[in-house]
RNA sequence: GGAGAGUUGGCUGAGCGGUCAAAAGCAGCAGACUGUAAAUCUGCCGGGCCACGCCCUACGGAGGUUCGAAUCCUCCACUCUCCA
């Protein structure tokens, strides 16, 4: 590739590129760039939306840089301010090394793990001590802390903001200048973040680093940020039946969102396949399906795919149970138990109010029959087995013993 | 340091001393339909009990007033606002 074909992949899919002339100018130096990216040690479950920029890393190694994961253990404890929940609690020594060696199984599925140094800011942070935060802070202003948007509307809205929220831009910044950062990257929503690094690069008397965002992918819901809090993503760690399930669940105009930013297609590519769909020749569920096999692809193999998506025609398009039922064994009752019961005791229900709901909505199969009453018993001696359907996906074979 | 406002179910947010297991919206779950765990519509949405009714626990925490309190009083904790 040349250099302006290299610049182009490199900017393919990315909101912000600051300054590609700087980008440039980096790269015709002919040396290796050291990237960064920071990731949160507490929640060490990579999923989609993670992948977006984990993709760009993948990227840059492509072409001959370093890349850098870096856990970010110390501003782990401020907790990036964007949400409510301002502190966390101090992860231990051990817990934070557990955390990344989850990150290290999962995040070489996608990228080599010869071109990528993991790191942890606890290392130049911890040591930056009392003094060094007060000299780090002399270095920026309360005025362009708060021109970060969510501090500025937390201010005007006069929610809390505690003093050390205002730290994490400056303590993400100087990790650029400890690591004497070429690039950093992040979603939209560092950008702040990020160009703070670069100022502070500056006044450390260091080039500025290069400011690349990628989009924000959107959860499942289609409307809030693919997030683990919130519940609404997918794993890069579940199964393959999960993640095909999940993405089918995604509504039909999100699927090109995800086809974009979760497959290495190319914009055209993603595209033309759009005009089938919307001129009726490609049905929208089959460019679904082959949305959720190549995700699977990436994250398991081809095999798993097409298991899958087998697996999902199964229970949901002829609605069976699935081929590997889970089996659960509960002790032998003489008297006969009460339907609610057993499956509250087979943890097919929260509770058993919440069982006798599900009877009474007409969700609960007992042998692919349904239940008409709350109050149906099943022979619970010894031997007796019955396969259960408590609600769309939930099955089981409980056996009496 | 002083004055005032507030703290309600996963979230947002109503709530007259009894009719409040607590409006409404979101999320979630189920059913119908379907093209799918899309969309749409309908219902459910603290827990216990072989009950279709009864009981228990809940409205920041602890006490109190009352036949009866999410609703009134006292103290405590936390948040916000204004003044210093």
């Amino acid at each position: 590739m040349t250099l302006d074909e290299q610049l182009d992949y490199l900017a393919k899919g990315t909101v912000d590129l600051i300054e590609k002339n700087d980008l440039k100018a980096k790269m015709t130096r002919g040396k290796a760039l050291t990237i960064k990216v920071g990731f949160d040690p507490t929640a060490p479950d990579i999923h989609l939306g993670h992948t977006v920029v984990i993709r760009k890393m993948r990227h840059f190694q492509q072409l001959g840089h370093r890349v850098i994961f870096l856990i970010g253990d110390f501003t782990g404890l401020i907790g990036d301010p964007t949400g409510k929940k301002a502190t966390r609690p101090a992860l231990s020594k051990e817990e934070v090394l557990a955390n990344a060696e989850t990150y290290r199984r999962q995040v070489y599925k996608i990228l080599d793990p010869e071109k990528t140094e993991i790191r942890f800011n606890s290392e130049w942070l911890g040591q930056l001590g009392a003094e060094g935060m007060v000299r780090l802070a002399a270095k920026y202003t309360l005025a362009r802390i708060l021109e970060r948007d969510d501090f500025r509307k937390r201010f005007d809205a006069r929610q809390p903001i505690a003093i050390h929220e205002l730290l994490y831009p400056l303590a993400q910044g100087y990790d650029s200048v400890a690591l004497k950062c070429d690039v950093e990257m992040g979603g939209t929503d560092q950008l702040f973040n990020l160009l703070v690094g670069r100022a502070l690069m500056r006044e450390y008397g260091l080039e500025p680093q290069v400011v690349i965002t990628m989009p924000l992918l959107e959860g499942l819901d289609g409307v809030e940020k693919m997030s683990k809090s919130l519940g609404n993503y997918i794993g890069i760690d579940e199964s393959p039946d999960q993640i095909f399930g999940k993405v089918m669940s995604i509504s039909d105009s999100l699927m090109w969102k995800y086809y974009t930013l979760c497959t290495d297609l190319t914009p055209a590519a993603v595209d033309a396949l759009r005009t089938r769909v919307e001129s009726g020749e490609l049905h929208p569920m089959e460019a679904k399906r082959a949305l959720a096999k190549s995700i699977i692809r990436d994250f398991h193999d081809p095999e798993a795919a097409e298991a899958a998506e087998a697996e999902f025609k199964r229970i949901f398009s002829e609605r069976q149970a699935p081929t590997d039922l889970e089996e659960i064994t509960l002790p032998a009752v003489a008297e006969p138990q009460l339907l609610s019961k057993i499956i509250t005791l087979a943890r097919l229900a929260d509770s058993n109010k919440d069982a006798q709901r599900l009877i009474a909505q007409g969700g609960v199969l007992v042998d692919e029959v349904k239940v008409d009453s709350t109050r149906h018993a099943l022979d619970s001696n010894a031997g007796q087995s019955y396969v259960l359907k408590v609600g769309k996906r939930r099955f089981a074979k409980v056996t009496f013993e």
